[in-house]
DNA sequence: AGACTTTTAAATGTCAGACAAATAAAATGT
DNA sequence: ACATTTTATTTGTCTGACATTTAAAAGTCT
């Protein structure tokens, strides 16, 4: 492992790249420890801040662990499906809140990925997958519940559909989607108090999973992601007008 | 924002957890520029090192950048798709290859992503998509291409297949599992030889793609990864006969 | 001998102060 | 008016030190 001192990019950064080939091209392995910071500033010829500097780079990444003590230090580590969750999470939600992608943008992806895992839910969901989904529809039903629970309790109910797939790899990219949709979601759930028709929409894809239907679970899931674009719409217009009359 | 300096959780951790929940929270906008490293460290009541660790950490995460001399500092930064890329493409990468996803897995991602994004890609796909896919079918055509370049041309070919459907979230999520699976792809492509029909069934989709055909375009979707994870299996077959042959 | 306690060494976490290098505004000179 | 120099500010890096944590090693008691 080389630096270039003479590089115009920081040694921190250099370093950090560094050890990341390193653990990504398999030459250093999981829990493996890697060399104290005083013998990688000696290796890099660097001071100790800057080989810190570059180690908690590689943390925030969840690359490596660190532990304090004799016998501590920097550790490999495995990359968990908590960590690529949160990561998603965040990239997700960056990229929507700084206008980097339209709500329409993100929407589409959503539903055209949720599309994806129905043929394959409807396939292998568990006994589970679909009490989960039956459970969230009947707390949906129920009159006195407020808009949060009731958006919370459809998160619950997509996210045991996307997990009956059994696919992780799925499951943690739809949940970034997701969760970044929410504010935009809640907001028009609260204001077009539309929950017959998600209700009515949410059982026919609940019936289609459990009669292992992928066609009419696919039908259904276009059907409301119409209505979810249309909804979209509608929220936006009242939000333009509502500009308009102040502004006016 | 506050800190809580009795916490178990480093100083350096905590401060970055603080900025980018205002960075998140909208508290802290785009390309708005951060107190000085100085500046932080009296507000945090640290020291400059462990100011400079928290910023290392949200830089590593491409939530700033920072620029040296007057009037430099850090900015919030505008997260970009390349960042998002390259997020995902790590992310994936190490999930693989720490075996936390089976390539059964990811393969299985990766085709349900790619169905998803054809339908769009038959709709919205540009002439220069197309052109790109007929121009790498032609190159994959091409007796004398090496292992490497067909794998790299497999990948071009898919790539504008998906970003085809001019969904940019979609692309980036593809990104990451084709990217991952190069490694086995490769090696099940220079073992298994099988270039005449993956090209038919790339002519098949571009075709598809061509037409709006979006059913045709499935279809032949459907017998690719049918056909991919089949290869696989020879070739992990091979490889353990293989071992079987060295320890027997 | 075995179980418990104390010591110790090694490592990360944190701090203080300093200097180098870059950079853009401000001052200066032509 | 333009070009050059100066200057203040800020990040990047280094040195050296001390605090804290931790597990192994040494010691002690039963």
């Amino acid at each position: 492992m080389k630096i270039d001192p003479n590089s115009s990019a920081d040694l921190s950064a250099q370093i950090a790249q560094a050890i990341k080939d390193a653990i990504v091209e398999g030459r250093l392995i999981v829990d493996e420890r890697l060399p104290s910071e005083a013998e990688l500033a000696d290796q890099f010829q660097v001071s100790r801040p800057t080989v810190r500097e570059a180690l908690k780079r590689l943390a925030a990444q969840s690359l490596i662990r660190t532990q304090r003590g004799a016998f501590g230090g920097a550790f490999v580590n495995r990359i968990s499906f908590e960590d690529a969750y949160s990561q998603q999470i965040t990239t997700s939600t960056l990229l929507l809140s700084m206008n980097a992608v339209s709500f329409d943008t993100a929407c589409e992806a959503r539903f055209a990925l949720e599309r994806a895992c129905a043929p394959l839910s409807a396939q292998r969901r568990s006994p589970d997958h679909l009490a989960t989904m039956r459970a969230e529809i009947v707390r949906q039903s129920q009159p006195g519940l407020s808009d949060e629970s009731f958006c919370a309790s459809d998160v619950t109910f997509h996210r045991a559909l996307v997990d009956g797939a059994g696919n992780p790899v799925l499951s943690y990219q739809l949940a970034g989607a997701v969760e970044a949709m929410q504010p935009l979601m809640n907001m028009i759930t609260f204001t077009a108090r539309s929950r017959e028709v998600i209700v009515g929409l949410h059982t026919r894809i609940a019936d289609a999973i459990e009669a292992r239907d992928a066609a009419v679970a696919d039908a259904a899931l276009v059907e409301l992601t119409t209505y979810t674009m249309t909804l979209k719409d509608s929220v936006m217009a009242a939000r333009a007008a509502a500009r308009g009359t102040l502004s006016g």
